[in-house]
RNA sequence: GGGGCGGUGGCGGAAUUGGCAGACGCAGGGGACUUAAAAUCCCCCGGUUCACACCAUGUGGGUUCAAGUCCCACCCGCCCCA
């Protein structure tokens, strides 16, 4: 049998034929181990793109591989369907949220079919579905009902001009102006709801019971910014109270001021009259800034004297209170105390303005003077300047082991001046968002009765679909003129629901339970397939979601198990991120730059086994890279030669013993390295070795190995092995090429023979001085006396020993030998 | 601003973790087949050199019999978050 490899028609037929036979359908099955294989995802924004490929197809390879391994692998696939895109579409096609977003779902389905996946369809979730945001209502619910949701004044970004509320990403450029009308957005506070994450702070700080990779480890770690230090209780001259944290207690004495954040509440109270207009001004204009144009180290430091001074408790100076744009509102107490000694940017800020700075920590052998320091000393030291405590040593520790600190916090203690305390980054998730296309937050207000949960019964509590598209930006919800009405579950009165919808992560915090149960209604989940399934086994994604749903997921999991609704820990045991796949001209593709791969066109023009193969094949994948659009045609010119070498006719060889064995040796050390890169993640070596693999039985079948039974055993495990990569040619292969049974998917993965792997001979490496100077074929389990004997007589080897002394021979066993003149 | 990742031929990348640097592929060169082209097949392909050989993994040091790999300092690029 001979004809081209025609991958547009073997590659609809076999989708076709799994899907009938649900093939890829998982189920409960306590017999077999189960691996739950998750992929991020996908927003549906549009079409499904090269970078939703690059994570998709390598995952589906690995979850096939782990399939033929004889686990019970679930690999299903929803879509993030809320968000703010889908809304601003709608005011700009003049359409509904909902129809664009399940036009653009319609899509990606099919385009995810097109891939050759595994994905179990009946599992398919989609978070804009009702019967989906039903339960992520009720989990607001739970929280709220668990003390873990409540309601606080939040500033929001306001756009004066529109009279609405923006995203973060509809603020724009450095001047942060309204993406629509151009006007200076400014903050405004609003009354939203938070989950208290920051309650979990410690426990997700721990990440030893998950294998995720260090860099998210990292970002995780920093973006909580667990700090150890003190709450120092200061007063103003008024006796007003002002608590500061500090991670540096040890240098109270050298504190020459203090610096309260433009919109600490205290400012109002403590600003003298002739201060008033200055520090007014200075407020309005810290208004109109990011916090990384506050927090930035370099800039040079700007601020407004209040007029008051505080007191420092433990040596009764009296310091004055400045306000000051890098003090944030909302880290620690949104107060510090300046030790312009010992802390960078007070040190900036004490000689912009000609402030008092007095070092309180001196390294041995140095002597500091406030006047003429250069710069401010963060190292360690000892005491001075401090009291009784002078000459206490001071390390680089954190926190009381610190003995510096640690003398200093039981004194406080003691004074009552003060108390150890850790302070967090990690603020409280504000989960409120004043738009329409999210899931309504299940509340409802009462003048009488205040907040109350929508009775569960009364879930979903669903968007109405009749809204009006006003391009104010302004949340349809709040212009509804009937939606909002209701009356008070509690005392049956007039009440008002809640017009705010819930932050898409709070959707996908927890779409990895409902996959596994999309269409039960007694719960957000059916137990006993959380029981058989949880927690996910292999998480994989893009690195970008490392602080933000990766965090809330967490959080979600660990409250979930606190009110009795899960048991796990952690939710996904592993995580691997994939990088990016950038344009050919090395940037990172978008529209604008006209650099956008489609593959669609890709799968059209070459299949979508070669798509899949040259993902895997082209870049190291938690790296990426950019795309190369002729290099694909080496992994076609793979699959063409595949298929040629096992539909070609061939005359039935006279293959020597010899070249057999060889063979069947290079078969097994690829399956090893196969198998273990699969493990791995490592695809472009999987997709490299079959290449290899291939040149090998190309020229094994030039001497004569074609034809015999073991030749045939090679060609099974060689399409057992591309399998998961290329799914479809290798089905074509195995069943209709080879005659073996239907499907190549249900296959065991093969077995490594360690013994076929074993040589019978090594080449030996011969170095002089470390330079190779001759190669030997020798038997691989030669001693090392033999080893060195035939070294030092090698033909190589012997002109560079000549009227040399021989100092040291090292033998490294069936590798080299070097020898040291 | 903070954090992270990386730097190996013309290009993407290998190197079983300290032991033959450049696997596999793209691009390029040569040849076979063909009236011709495409496809396919075979050979070559880091630099200097006729060659022997020497030099080469961002730069400079160090450790070691042996360094792309480990240590120190520096330079450059990219990415992420706010």
């Amino acid at each position: 049998m001979t004809s081209d490899y025609k991958p547009g028609e073997i590659e609809p037929k076999w989708q076709k034929k799994w899907e009938e036979d649900g093939l890829y359908q998982a189920d409960v099955d306590e017999s077999k181990k189960k691996f739950y294989a998750l992929t991020m995802l996908p927003y549906p924004s549009g079409d499904f793109h090269i970078g939703h490929w690059y994570v998709t197809a390598p995952s589906d390879a690995r979850a096939r591989f782990k399939r033929m391994q004889g686990y019970n692998v679930m690999f299903p696939m929803g879509f993030d369907a809320f968000g703010l895109p889908a809304e601003n579409a709608a005011i700009k096609r003049k359409t509904h949220p909902q129809k664009w977003t399940y036009g653009n779902i319609g899509r990606m389905r099919s385009q995810l079919r097109s891939m050759g996946t595994m994905i179990d369809w009946r599992r398919e979730a989609v978070s804009a579905d009702p019967d989906y945001y039903r339960w992520t209502q009720w989990f607001f619910i739970q929280l709220y009902n668990n003390d873990l949701a409540y309601r606080k004044q939040s500033p929001v970004d306001w756009c004066p001009q529109c009279n609405t509320t923006l995203a973060r990403e509809q603020v724009h450029g450095d001047d942060r102006h309204c993406e629509r009308c151009g006007t200076q957005v400014i903050k405004k506070d609003l009354e939203q709801w938070f989950f208290k994450i920051t309650n979990y702070a410690d426990e997700l700080l721990d990440f030893s019971q998950i294998d995720w990779p260090d860099r998210v480890k990292t970002l995780q770690t920093n973006w909580i910014g667990r700090s150890e230090g003190a709450d120092v209780f200061f007063t103003t001259e008024d006796g007003e109270d002002l608590t500061v944290f500090t991670t540096r207690p040890d240098t109270l004495w050298g504190a020459t001021f203090m610096v309260l954040a433009p919109e600490h509440p205290l400012v109002e109270n403590i600003t003298t009259p002739e201060q008033k207009q200055a520090v007014a001004a200075y407020q309005k204009e810290a208004d109109n800034k990011t916090e990384i144009q506050r927090s930035t180290v370099e800039k040079e430091k700007s601020g407004v004297f209040t007029g008051s001074y505080a007191i420092n408790p433990v040596n009764k100076a009296r310091i004055p209170i400045w306000i000051a744009d890098y003090v944030m509102m909302g880290y620690g107490y949104g107060a510090i105390m300046a030790v312009p000694a010992h802390d960078e940017r007070d040190f900036d800020f004490a000689r912009q303005f000609g402030l008092e700075i007095i070092p309180v920590i001196q390294p041995d052998g140095e002597q500091f003077d406030g006047e003429t320091m250069p710069e401010a000393y963060v190292g360690p030291g000892s005491m001075i300047n401090s009291d009784q405590f002078n000459g206490t040593k001071v390390t680089e520790q954190k926190g009381r082991k610190n003995p510096g600190l640690g003398t200093v916090i039981d004194w406080l203690e003691k004074e009552g001046t003060g108390q150890e305390a850790i302070s967090y980054k990690l603020r409280d998730w504000l989960i409120s968002r004043q738009r329409y296309w999210g899931a309504p937050i299940p509340m409802i207000h009462c003048d009488t009765c205040g907040w109350n949960t929508v009775p569960e019964t009364d879930l979903p509590v669903l968007l109405p679909e009749e809204v009006e598209w006003l391009p104010t930006g302004e949340s349809p919800l709040k212009l509804h003129p009937t939606w909002k009405d209701t009356t008070c579950p509690s005392c049956g009165e007039k009440a008002i629901r809640e017009t705010d919808t819930m932050d898409t992560f709070m959707c996908s915090s927890w779409y990895h339970l409902r996959y596994l149960s999309p269409n039960f209604d007694q719960g957000p989940f059916d137990q006993k397939e959380y029981d058989y399934w949880m927690p996910v086994d292999i998480y994989t994604g893009g690195i970008e979601h490392a602080t933000m749903h990766l965090i809330y997921t967490r959080f979600f999991h660990k409250a979930l198990r606190d009110m009795g609704i899960t048991e796990a820990n952690e939710p996904m045991t592993q995580l691997r991120n994939q990088g990016m796949v950038l344009g050919e001209d090395g940037e990172k593709m978008s529209k604008s730059r006209g650099n956008v791969i489609s593959p669609d066109d890709l799968v059209a023009a070459y299949g979508a086994d070669t798509v899949r193969a040259y993902l895997m094949f082209f870049a190291r994948w938690e790296l990426g890279g950019p795309w190369n659009s002729q290099g694909i045609t080496g992994t076609e010119r793979w699959l063409n030669r595949t298929w040629a070498l096992f539909t070609q006719p061939t005359k039935k060889g006279t293959a020597s013993k010899e070249l057999i064995r060889d063979l069947k040796r290079e078969v097994h050390n690829a399956l090893d390295r196969i198998t273990r890169d699969y493990e791995q993640f490592e695809f472009n070596t999987i997709i490299s070795t079959l290449m290899e693999l291939m040149n090998v039985l190309y020229e094994a079948q030039r001497n004569g190995a074609a034809g015999s039974k073991a030749w045939t055993e090679i060609l099974e495990i060689y399409t057992l092995m591309m399998a998961p990569a290329a799914p479809h040619i290798s089905e074509e292969l195995w069943t209709n090429v080879l005659g073996k049974p239907y499907s190549i998917h249900n296959q065991s993965w093969p077995e490594v023979d360690r013994e076929m792997m074993k040589k019978d001979e090594v080449t030996l490496i011969v170095q002089v001085n470390g330079k190779l100077r001759d190669r030997i074929v020798v038997p691989v389990d030669i001693n090392k006396e033999e080893a060195e004997k035939i070294a030092l007589a090698s033909e190589g080897a012997a002109l560079y020993l000549e009227g040399k002394e021989v100092k040291k021979v090292i033998v490294v066993p069936g590798r080299l030998v070097n020898i040291v003149v």
